[in-house]
RNA sequence: GCACGCUUAGCUCAGUUGGUAGAGCAUCGUCUUGACGUGACGAGGGUCGUAGGUUCAAUUCCUACAGCGUGCACCA
């Protein structure tokens, strides 16, 4: 017997040698895999993409997580038979990224608005490259058996032709538009956002009932209202019934007389306030529909920075943040604030990322249609085409794509993929120009620019499915496309797995997945949210460092329902640490017990050896079935409740007295041999180290072929 | 406000075709001769958020309410 096993397991020992002993082997390969005979060359394919990975820092917990689940699928549908491909890659993620990368900026006492764009991308990518193999060694640290020779980065030449080419089609199908919109724009970061990158926060703020000619309205931004220069009602509203639409007023404002015309529009709630409000179409997406319809005039207030305009006259330059007191004195002053109410509960827009207020702004910019890639969408998910786990994520999807609004596409960092566009500078029209080629405005014969501008980093990974397998031509994509599973967390429903969808189907015609898994946050011990600044951030690397990746990796998965948030303590882990010593330990009681001992070709087990071989059989067929409604986490807790209280308490208790007295020794040893050998295989996916590892102890003692565990047929 | 969840043992959570509740950890007791003390055997512990309804029967289905959480471009 291996000596090894006298001691206890030792993880430390082990991992790296079996990580290589897999990789040296190509069976993570799909196309090694059928060369080599394992795999039928006409065998159902199993795809499965995995979720780019950010390149910009370490492996954290939710990685893990990830990890773990879809290694424990791919190794299922790889024992299974299936020619099974699980693709890894790495994301820029580009505003990202770009933070991190500003954050350490700012350490060094500069910031990115003095760099040169060329030289701060040339700085990010240096710094992109470097995260990538920290990375890439953690994700195989975690045991991940995905087919490395495969690998894709979202800045890949070809990546990056795919999305151009999608960019140009959607254009040429009038689903792309350059347009002065309303953008939400974040002045610290000196970029807009879509829709996604806004985080709402509750606040109670003051009021302001204001005088406005024979009117008063209710803001709770006066610091806007310099040119407010439209008073707007419900048509319907007796109140105001003696105004009529269009009518002018000349009235005193904040910095002087000024003229007002009335507007009637619908979209007036008469509850709120006095039913009546000026309206400042450059800085609010409500005030900008309103314009838009009755062809008003839209003027600047505020600049990128947050600083009013020469507008604003003796407030100008004033940030915003500090020219609102000012200008309530003001008002005071003038007589023209009705009252204050200071216990306005409202919410506001933030930017994501810093907290900083959303200033919206009027913008030019590309712009994705929605409406008819969501149709699409949708048609397909009502059908079920599409597979959520956990369901409710599909109302969540379905609500959202009934709702949804056009896609604000460009971002003014430079971390990312340049949008392949020439500007006109004398009318501001916008062009596609993948070759580069064009010169002079195509409708007014101008100048033009390179478009200086890069891509939502969603729009490009958006198309990760079909992009990595390389559509339309590329051999993989014919063989792997759609993929199977879509296994990512659930909090990028919307940023990623809804857009995959959408430019999927139009793109390729076909859903890019038939099933969505998505997991939960993994929270601290006490459910917690994560945070560096919290201080309670739990680290992958030091937890399989501790007790070893096996315990990891089933420690996450077991209690671990999809969709639910994951509470992770280093307790549970320790727990699982002894199981993987536990089966160590059984493994050598059988092979103590077994040796020199040849089983038959059919066994011979008496009454209850027997029963215990069905009752193993039965255990087979209800995994196989949970295994493939995905449900882990109780594969898991059944393998390991029955390896340690069924095999190790009762079976192996129970040979014990056989192989004695050498009543039915026999029968013991041949049921000690195939439950170990099964169970191994079994537990394989979630332990895969530790199962690998007395595999070839066992295979080596036994003088058979050393045929890896990794590529064993999967039970029945 | 709308949408979507959650509320089960001290803690973390399972419990899908409705039949008087389960796991892990924790707690307590006993054992301690050889696979493993990273062990074995055993125990305690829940009116399954509240109130109704459907049913022979509800933790499971329906309704309302409460508390908690998450998401959201009518919110001036």
């Amino acid at each position: 017997m291996d000596e090894k096993l006298l001691k206890p397991y030792d993880p430390k020992e082990t991992e790296d040698k079996i990580y290589k002993l897999w990789e040296e082997s190509g069976f993570f390969n799909p196309d090694v895999c059928v060369k080599k005979g394992i795999t039928k060359p006409d065998a159902e394919t199993f795809t499965l993409i995995m979720p780019p990975t950010n390149a910009n820092g370490s492996l954290h917990a939710g990685h893990g997580l990830v990890m773990a689940i879809e290694d424990i699928m791919v190794r299922y549908k790889r024992m299974q038979g299936f020619k099974t491909l699980w693709l890894p890659g790495l994301d820029h993620a580009g505003f990202e990224t770009q933070i991190v990368y500003e954050k350490q900026l700012e350490k060094e006492g500069r910031t990115r608005f003095e760099i040169e764009s060329k030289k701060l991308y040339k700085e990010i990518l240096d710094f992109t490259l470097k995260n990538s193999k920290n990375i890439k060694s953690q994700i195989k640290k975690m045991g991940a058996s995905c087919d490395w020779s495969r690998e894709k980065f979202t800045l890949d030449d070809n990546i990056v032709k795919t999305v151009y080419q999608t960019f140009k089609r959607m254009y040429d199908d009038n689903l792309i538009y350059r347009g002065n919109r309303i953008v939400s724009w974040c002045s610290k970061h000196q970029t807009s956002f879509s829709d996604l990158e806004i985080k709402d926060e509750e606040r109670i703020d003051s009021l302001y009932y204001l005088k406005y000619g024979p009117f008063v309205i209710a803001t709770s931004r006066p610091e806007t209202k310099f040119g407010d220069k439209y008073v707007v009602m419900h048509p319907d509203d007796k109140r105001y019934k003696d105004y009529t639409h269009g009518q002018k007023i000349e009235l005193e404002w904040i910095n002087g007389p000024t003229t007002a015309t009335i507007i009637k529009d619908n979209s007036i709630d008469m509850e709120f306030g006095t039913g009546v409000m000026t309206i400042t179409p450059w800085h609010d997406a409500t005030d900008f529909e309103i314009a838009e319809r009755h062809k008003l005039d839209k003027e600047q207030i505020i600049d990128e920075f947050g600083k009013l305009l020469p507008i604003a006259g003796e407030f100008t330059g004033q940030h915003i943040k500090k020219a609102r007191t000012l200008i309530i004195e003001k008002l005071q002053k003038k007589g023209l604030i009705e009252k204050i109410d200071e216990n306005y509960k409202h919410v506001i827009r933030t930017c994501y990322k810093c907290g900083t207020t959303i200033e919206p702004q009027i913008k030019n910019q590309w712009f994705v249609k929605m409406k008819p890639l969501a149709e699409q969408a949708l048609e397909k998910i009502n059908n079920k085409k599409i597979e959520y786990i956990p369901e409710h994520y599909q109302k969540i999807t379905v609500h959202w794509l009934e709702n949804i609004i056009d896609w604000n596409i460009s971002r003014q960092i430079v971390w990312g993929i340049p949008i392949p566009a020439k500007i006109c500078n004398k009318c501001e029209n916008g062009m596609v120009d993948i070759e580069n080629i064009i010169s002079k405005c195509e409708k007014c014969g101008g100048d033009v620019r390179t478009d200086s501008d890069t891509f939502d980093t969603w729009f490009s990974s958006g198309q990760w499915p079909f992009a990595t397998l390389g559509y339309p031509d590329n051999n993989d994509f014919k063989t792997f496309y759609p993929t199977n599973v879509m296994e990512t967390a659930g909090e990028i429903i919307f940023f990623w797995v809804s857009r995959m969808i959408m430019l999927g189907l139009y793109i390729t015609g076909e859903i890019p997945f038939k099933t969505v898994y998505l997991h939960g946050l993994v929270l601290d011990a006490k459910g917690q949210k994560m945070s560096k600044s919290k201080g309670n951030v739990i680290d992958p690397l030091i937890l399989t460092e501790k007790f070893g990746t096996d315990a990891f990796r089933i420690g996450m998965i077991i209690g671990n329902t999809p969709g639910t948030s994951l509470a992770l303590s280093e307790d549970k882990i320790r727990g699982y640490k002894n199981f993987a010593n536990k089966i160590w330990n059984a493994t050598r009681f059988v092979l103590e017990n077994t040796k020199n001992f040849t089983p038959p070709e059919t066994p011979n087990y008496d009454e209850e050896d027997k029963k215990s071989d069905e009752e193993l059989k039965l255990l087979i067929k209800e995994i196989t079935k949970e295994m493939d409604e995905y449900k882990f986490y109780i594969v898991a807790e059944k393998l390991y409740h029955y390896f340690w209280h069924t095999f190790a308490d009762v079976i192996i208790e129970r040979s014990k007295v056989k192989i004695l007295k050498n009543q039915n020794a026999d029968s013991a040893k041949i049921l000690l041999n195939t439950q170990l050998t099964t169970l191994l295989k079994l537990l394989h996916p979630f332990i895969p180290f530790v199962t690998e590892e007395i595999w070839s102890i066992i295979k080596k003692d036994t003088k058979e072929k050393n045929d890896l565990l990794m590529v064993a047929k999967w039970p029945a």
